[in-house]
RNA sequence: CGGGACGUGGCUCAGUCUGGUAGAGCACAGCGUUCGGGACGCUGGGGCCGCAGGUUCAAAUCCUGCCGUCCCGACCA
């Protein structure tokens, strides 16, 4: 491809829009643009990089036993009715209606879809293994849209489905899956962790997320420094050392109950300054509402962190969410800032973490406006058959490993891919049944597996960049090599460039041949800017020694080559890219 | 949905507080000089100042409502 003939809308300022540097990048890279709030288009370069990684997902998803088909993004809501998620996936779940007035729903993923195919069309045990996917566009409609690609409303994912007979069977193409996965994402040239997961609104048993490692993402990555053992922060158990007594202590030792004037005084760190104590003395009582309009008081230690997903789990129920300010008035009787554990209005149960199950004497909202409680113990001032203790918070890098006892580190993460096994949820819910050997009905065992295809593109680029611009992975390059003509009025710079260019077609090797009239640092800027792994320089060096100027994008390494070198051995020259 | 910021040529922004002829840089077009790290000079085109109301002799500027964008939070395969 010529770049005099390239669409390629390069930005020198950096965009308002853009917050972070493969956003930013990707918009001045001239990768893609905005349409509205989380649409995208993409532009060549963009498209380009995004064709990239789906061949290479493509090629080990075909390698791994998995066959391409593709479904309708356009879902009828009887199916999603069927299973339950029409009313339960939410606002997320774009719904429309046709000119009839029936409903339907743009597909934030495919289970019912691929549920509903595989029902009709798979009766026998001998139907099975199975495993199909698409590379396809999802429509989610996010709360909010962020960060351009990384969380947009309409993206581009492959999802895969697979259908077994037992669980064994679908243990094999779980982590047939998650060994795809691995090969997957090593080839596009990531650092990624594969970690333990919730399996979320999806459902189901195991899960593993794939995180690319960066300071953007938006999830926490917590992986011990000595063992093997990651998990997301959501699902990361605390590993229990600190437990002592069973709550239930000596009278006798403990210090009397006392209650002191707070005025204004809300958040646990000002709390802690205005009684000048370590915020460990304080107990951090948060009220939750659940799905079903219960409460429930979460306490976990001041300098802790309620997780919800694990508060959930404890509570058992489907959905939690922080109480509103009336909930927290009429259940604690004070505005939000001293809620505690004694006093309460309502009864409610309580949902304490593990590691304050041995405290005494803590520190506690006092449920009255502007006052909190001194000296607070279980049993005495708390009813133990209202308290449940359960691992509830997230665990911190103060933390040991679970597995080992080692020393844990917390990272921030992107999700580029999730694997689930679902077991029969979609299968029971939708009547996806086949015969076994002996002739009897069973519930088809499934699992699914998710990749997040222009996610991909963009936290390539998040972990790839300089200040200069982009350095993609070869692998995934929208173009692997440039050929800048220093001056494209010299007809004997731009034959020789031509003829470099040539070779490198009919070498299979995507190329770009940078022959606009233009000065030469333009040209340099655009090429680090759009991040190709190799440039090749034609310039009067040629004239004057006959050699060319082979430089690479992610050292900054320059090597003088000889003009017939090149031409014989282009291919070896430009594979040290990475 | 709650909190915050913003909306002015294609892009980045000034001008708004204190109402009075719409600006700069980049980009674009023409001419000339230049030509290996985003050149320079001259000339030129391009604006419903987000939209709608209101106040005023007069509104980019003040007021009200709406729309859009971004950030934080809640939410999230």
């Amino acid at each position: 491809m010529k770049c005099s003939q390239l669409f390629l809308p390069t930005l020198k300022n950096i965009p308002s829009e853009a917050e972070i540097a493969s956003h930013r990048l990707m918009l001045r890279a001239g990768m893609i643009r905005r349409l509205a709030s989380g649409l995208y288009t993409y532009l060549p370069l963009g498209l380009r990089a995004l064709r990239k990684v789906e061949a290479i997902v493509r090629e080990e998803m075909v390698n791994a036993g998995a066959q391409e088909i593709m479904m309708p993004i356009v879902q009828p809501a009887e199916l999603w009715q069927e299973s339950g998620r029409w009313d339960r996936y939410g606002r997320e779940l774009l719904r429309i209606k046709d000119r009839h007035d029936r409903a339907f729903c743009l597909g934030p993923t495919h289970e019912e879809v691929i549920t509903d195919l595989v029902r009709r069309e798979v009766r026998s045990y001998r139907d099975m293994p199975l495993n199909l996917f698409q590379i396809h566009t999802k429509f989610r409609d996010e709360i909010r849209p962020r960060f351009g690609l990384m969380r947009a409303r309409e993206f581009v994912m492959k999802d895969a489905y697979s259908f077994d007979v037992d669980e064994e069977a679908l243990d094999r193409q779980y982590w047939n899956m998650y060994n795809a996965y691995m090969r997957i994402f090593e080839r596009c040239g990531l650092e990624f962790k594969a970690v333990k997961a919730d399996t979320g609104a999806i459902g189901g048993d195991v899960s593993h997320e794939f995180m690319v490692i960066a300071d953007t993402g938006e999830d926490t990555v917590c992986s011990c420094l000595s063992c093997s053992w990651a998990a997301n922060i959501e699902l990361a158990e605390v590993r229990n050392s600190e437990i002592s007594g069973q709550g239930a202590q000596d009278n006798s030792q403990l210090k009397e109950l006392k209650k002191v004037s707070t005025p204004d005084v809300k958040t646990i760190e000002d709390v802690a300054k205005f009684l000048c104590v370590d915020t460990k003395r304080l107990v951090k009582s948060i009220l939750f509402s659940t799905s079903s309009g219960e409460h429930a008081l979460a306490m976990v230690r001041g300098d802790h962190e309620v997780n919800e997903v694990k508060l959930k789990r404890a509570i058992g129920c489907d959905d939690i969410f922080m109480a509103d300010e009336n909930v927290v008035l009429s259940v604690t009787g004070a505005d939000v800032g001293f809620a505690g554990p004694v006093g309460l209005k309502e009864s409610v149960r309580i949902f304490a973490d593990n590691s304050i199950r041995g405290v005494k004497d803590f520190i506690t909202g006092a449920n009255e406006k502007d006052a909190h409680l001194l000296n607070v113990n279980w049993q005495r001032d708390i009813d133990l058959s209202m308290v449940t203790f359960a691992d509830i918070r997230n665990i911190t890098d103060h933390d040991l490993c679970p597995e080992c006892g080692g020393r844990i580190e917390l990272k921030k993460g992107i999700e580029v891919g999730h694997v689930f096994k679902l077991g029969t949820k979609y299968s029971e819910a939708l009547g996806a049944a086949y015969l076994d050997k002996d002739g009897k009905e069973r519930p088809i065992i499934m699992g699914c597996y998710g990749i997040g295809v222009s996610r991909v593109v963009q936290a390539a680029i998040e972990q790839n960049n300089d200040k200069n611009g982009i350095i993609f992975p070869t692998p995934i390059a929208p173009f692997e090599l440039i050929i800048t003509v220093i001056n494209t009025k010299d007809k004997v710079l731009l034959l020789a460039a031509k003829e470099i260019y040539d070779i490198a077609e009919q070498s299979n090797i995507d190329c770009l041949l940078d022959d606009r009239n233009i000065r030469a640092g333009a040209k340099f800027k655009d090429a680090d800017l759009i991040g190709i792994p190799v440039r090749i320089t034609v310039g009067k060096r040629l004239k004057d020694s006959g050699e060319v100027e082979v430089f690479f994008r992610r050292n900054g390494a320059v090597k003088m080559v000889s003009f017939d070198d090149i031409k014989e051995n282009l291919l070896r020259i430009i594979s040290f890219s990475d």
